[in-house]
RNA sequence: GGAGAGGUCGCCUAGUGGACUAUGGCGCCGCACUGGAAAUGCGGUUCGGGGCAACCCGUCGAGGGUUCGAAUCCCUCCCUCUCCGCCA
């Protein structure tokens, strides 16, 4: 259950291309669909027994009220025929049991398509939407105003990448974060600790304050059902750190526990909106990604993110997804960080996204952009694997609700482009004025 | 972790092997009455699968079992409540 089987059988051709364009395998379409073919016929088979079963069983009963005896002949031979029914059916549910089991996991690996007008293609094919702000170099003069860039002559200073301006600082130690737990888990410390916390509660603050978001404080630990309605499993389970003893993940995002609130619900009309906020710690396992990013913070196995989750009515989950990515977009432009959109190609958007914008802003000291949000619609495809419904009109028939997700911010990245953006010649770190309140601080200096 | 009591349709509730085709109330929806409403009356109201349809099948926390037949009996698990133990 997630594309949905009347829409595959509708138009098996537009999923078989979204999931050509996802580079999954388009086969899964026919074989989910002649699976379901035989599930109905056996299932009509199995229907008709039952019901057979059913008004003998009865018979049965009354028999036994008119009269007879419930160890005579009459009645006998009435069961030795239900017992007869149940064997056959016995045998057609064990195979009913097999198909229907098939049918479900080959439509879990059916990914959601795109949106018609999301480019086709890898990293390539992404379109940058827009960008903001001035793209710093690294080489800087010295006497020039902050995030102003060197141009030409007089003395000039280089930025350093994060890792380097932390170290001196000693707002991150990674040395340690590695002895107690192993590399990609940070520690941060003094100023750095401060900064994390304050990063959060301001974001939160906007999101609840400002954007009229409601705030949730999850569990960090889910079970498998809830991993399985986002599409972590089968998608992403690898990526995932598990409690094996008690049968649990750590979230990789609060999407998870978040969206998973109103699993098997049906909304009543009111409801709608449903405009959550969450933070979390996010665990990651980065399967695949080893060598990749080793230095300073860029790709952890622990990182801590502000996460917006939407349930919308499908008519408008477009426009909804373009205000939270605006929601994203209005908290770099407050930290005063460079930053570009880009809308992401089928290849690159993941099994249950339908379009998702990735933010990545601009860390001048590693010169690169930094994904630090990625903001998705995913239709109704999550809502089907979680059954979360709604009611456009008070009783009226329950429809499946849109769900989106982004994130509102993602604080690694976001604390390594912070540094880069605001270090200064002498190794210290200007606080943005937004974080100055919740800092006290406004400049991150060397502790003497 | 131990002992006990429970989990029934949005909410409350009846139901201890065949008349359950799951009761009744609240809420909700429709209709009638009304200037409009309240009150009242009548009808409808779990969710899902199959079928053009009449209708059929499943669904009483989940999964197994016993039985011709299970909401009802048995087993395992999950959750809630009470008490005990442990504990930030």
């Amino acid at each position: 259950m997630s594309v949905g089987l009347q829409r595959l059988r509708e138009e098996p051709d537009a999923i078989r291309k979204g999931a050509i364009d996802k580079r999954e395998d388009p086969a899964l379409v026919d074989a989910a669909l002649a699976a379901d073919a035989r599930r109905r016929e056996l299932q009509g088979e199995a229907d008709g027994l039952r019901a057979e079963r059913n008004t003998a069983s009865k018979s049965i009963g009354e028999t036994i009220k008119g009269g007879a005896k419930p160890d005579g002949p009459e009645v006998a031979a009435l069961r030795a025929r239900s017992t007869e029914i149940g064997a056959r059916l016995a045998a057609l549910e064990a195979e009913l049991a097999t198909i229907e089991a098939q049918v479900e996991d080959l439509l879990l690996r059916i990914p959601n398509p795109a949106e018609p007008d999301v480019p086709v293609g890898g990293e390539e094919a992404n379109v940058t939407i827009r960008t903001w702000g001035e793209q710093l170099g690294r080489v800087q003069p010295v006497d020039g105003e902050v995030g102003a860039d060197a141009r030409g002559g007089g003395e000039t200073w280089e930025r350093k990448p994060h890792w380097d301006v932390a170290e001196a600082l000693d707002i991150i130690d990674l040395p340690r974060g590695a002895k107690i737990t192993g590399s990609g888990f940070p520690v941060y410390k003094g100023a750095g600790a401060a900064l994390q916390r304050a990063l959060i509660s301001w974001f939160l603050d906007v999101h609840t304050r400002e954007n009229g978001f409601t705030e949730i404080w999850p569990p960090v630990l889910i079970n498998q059902a809830s991993a399985r309605g986002t599409g972590q499993i089968p998608d992403k389970e690898d990526q995932m750190y598990v409690v094996t003893r008690d049968d649990l993940y750590l979230v990789p995002t609060a999407e998870v526990p978040v969206t998973n609130l109103h699993r098997d619900e049906i909304l009543e009309p009111a409801t709608l909106p449903i405009h959550y906020v969450a933070y979390t710690p996010c665990f990651r396992r980065e399967a695949g990604a080893a060598g990749k990013d080793t230095r300073g913070i860029l790709r952890v196995h622990q990182f801590d993110k502000v996460e917006m989750v939407l349930l919308e009515r499908p008519e408008v989950s477009q426009q909804a997804l373009e205000w939270m990515t605006g929601r994203a977009e209005d908290l770099l432009q407050r930290l005063g960080l460079a930053y570009r959109v880009l809308l992401m190609s089928t290849g690159e958007m993941g099994f249950v996204q339908s379009r998702k914008y990735d933010l990545e802003v601009w860390a001048p000291g590693v010169e690169r952009w930094l994904e630090v949000s990625s903001c998705s619609n995913f239709g109704d495809y999550q809502a089907r694997r979680m059954a979360i419904r709604y009611r456009a009109e008070k009783g009226g028939k329950a429809e499946l609700v849109h769900t989106l997700n982004g994130s509102g911010l993602a604080l690694a990245r976001t604390v390594a482009a912070i540094i880069e953006t605001y270090q200064q010649p002498d190794g210290s770190i200007l606080v943005p004025e937004v974080l100055g309140p919740y800092l006290g601080l406004e400049r991150i200096e060397a502790r003497t």
